[in-house]
RNA sequence: GCCCAGGUAGUGUAGUGGCCUAUCAUGAUUGCCUGUCACGCAAUCGACUCGGAUUCGAAUUCCGACCUGGGCGCCA
């Protein structure tokens, strides 16, 4: 029976181990094979003059990454890493790597994230790689476990789509028999729509897709987003779900990771402190105005240097509230009594935005309203109107970027370490 | 979409017109080595993205193509 490597003990007697090979220190008489898997590394220690034949031909002819399985017993050995090492008796190569790699999983020489991306699969048996997957799933867990046990109500939206309702992005048109349809920018629309189905809370983790030919650190065309829309909330109660989610998944990798944090060799994992400043758009310029060359005005978009300015200003997660109805999409609600501005906000970490959301609006004269203002055809938004004339809660929600939210928790420099196989515009393999 | 910077062994790099038969590290192959832990030692292998131009001479200059990284805009 197969142990993992991490329950091999100074105790444990006898063990069968399967990984990779990680290392081989070849001394002549004596031989040190680091064998990895996921939850570990264990060295197994052949002593050339006494072990059988066929384990010495297995030895000689292995190549490191290539997949064994080792057995023999373990001895408490004080000069082996972790205390313990294996002796073996059999030494099986189950499948042979081919040389030379093309990364080095080991880390002596540093490699580009593209020749990783190239190779993944060998990327991610790094370690320090893997953790950030292992993090991820965690992050993960922890939003899933925060909303099934707030009642929300998980939900799957389609992500092929006729047209382009929402407006503000490009989109991937692709062939859908003899129509046209498209990728799904957001499940925006869908989740509204099943506030009229009465469902109160939902929402759904899975893929947007966005056809922008940007190219940063900190954008995909293919995006995983969190999204939730809740009935009878306004933004302010919204605000304070995301803010939860926020804190609770910090503190339950804070709680649960420590070993994958230290593979990433993160010390100082600090976890989120609310309530998050609010922010009021018009106050968020203004520190953008003192601190920043480029000239900034009421009614423009924060761009990235002002984001980073209010940001270091900050410290910290913080909220941008209040925005000009001008610059917000059709559905956010504009206040009761300035119109001017409206119940939309933006939930930014230091060094970018990680979520944006509002109340909606919910009254359907005001929404062809509003979409007509936008310079859209409401005509078009026919599907997406037609539950609001059927008795419509009045609700809000946000969409918070899974991808961004893993890559500021663990302080990744580009956006695509925090996603296994990214898309963007220079890569669609693998 | 606009702008900037790049493309040298499997990997990461040095090299700004001749001293390049191209540096260093890592790797691979072979040999030596019984306590390595980035093991050590020796030998060997392995690269200038492609096409054109300038020049006596191009990895190096110019033009084009392809590929890549990054910034802006916009956004998650």
């Amino acid at each position: 029976m197969r142990i993992p490597i991490k329950s091999v003990t100074p105790e444990t007697g006898h063990a069968e181990i399967c990984g990779f090979v990680h290392e081989v220190r070849d001394l002549g008489g004596l031989a040190f094979f680091l064998i990895r898997d996921r939850t570990g590394i264990l060295q197994v220690t052949i002593p050339k003059k006494k072990v059988s034949e066929a384990v010495l031909a297995a030895a000689k002819a292995v190549s490191r990454e290539s997949v064994v399985r080792i057995s023999g017993p373990v001895k408490a050995v004080e000069k082996a890493p972790g205390g313990r090492e294996l002796v073996p008796e059999t030494f099986e190569i189950i499948s042979l790597a081919e040389t030379p790699l093309p990364l080095d999983v080991s880390e002596k020489v540093s490699v580009e994230l593209d020749t990783r991306l190239d190779g993944r699969f060998l990327d991610v048996r790094r370690p320090r790689v893997a953790a950030v997957f292992a993090i991820r799933s965690a992050a993960m867990h922890a939003i899933n476990d925060y909303f099934h046990k707030e009642g929300f109500i998980s939900i799957t939206t389609p992500k092929i789509v006729a047209a382009a309702t929402e407006g503000g992005t490009e989109l991937f048109p692709i062939a859908y028999f003899d129509k046209e349809a498209y990728l799904n920018q957001s499940p925006q629309l869908f989740k509204q729509m099943m506030m009229a189905a009465g469902c109160e809370k939902v929402y759904e983790i899975g893929p947007i897709f966005r056809a922008e030919e940007h190219n940063t650190t900190k954008h995909l065309n293919e995006a995983t987003s969190i999204d939730i829309e809740v009935s009878y909330a306004d933004h302010i109660e919204v605000m304070r779900i995301l803010e939860d989610v926020i804190v609770k998944t910090y503190e339950y990798v804070d709680k649960t990771c420590s070993d994958h944090l230290a593979n990433m060799e993160i010390t100082d994992f600090a976890v989120p402190k609310g309530p998050f400043p609010r922010l009021p758009y018009s106050e968020a310029i203004e520190i953008a105005k003192k601190k920043i060359e480029d000239p900034i005005k009421y009614g423009d978009d924060i761009g990235s240097a002002a984001e980073r300015a209010i940001g270091a200003e900050m410290g910290g997660h913080y909220f941008v509230v209040d925005w000009p109805t001008e610059i917000r999409p059709y559905y956010a609600m504009p206040y009761e009594n300035d119109p001017t501005i409206c119940k939309a906000f933006d939930l930014m970490h230091p060094r970018m935005e990680l979520s944006s959301g509002a109340q909606r609006v919910h009254n359907h004269d005001q929404l062809v309203q509003q979409i007509a203002k936008k310079g859209l055809n409401p005509e078009s938004f026919d599907f997406y109107l037609k539950p609001f004339r059927y008795g419509m809660p009045p609700h809000a929600g946000w969409g918070l970027g899974a991808d961004r939210l893993i890559m500021t928790m663990l302080g990744l420099s580009n956006v695509r370490e925090a996603v296994l196989f990214p898309r963007d515009m220079h890569r669609l393999v693998p």
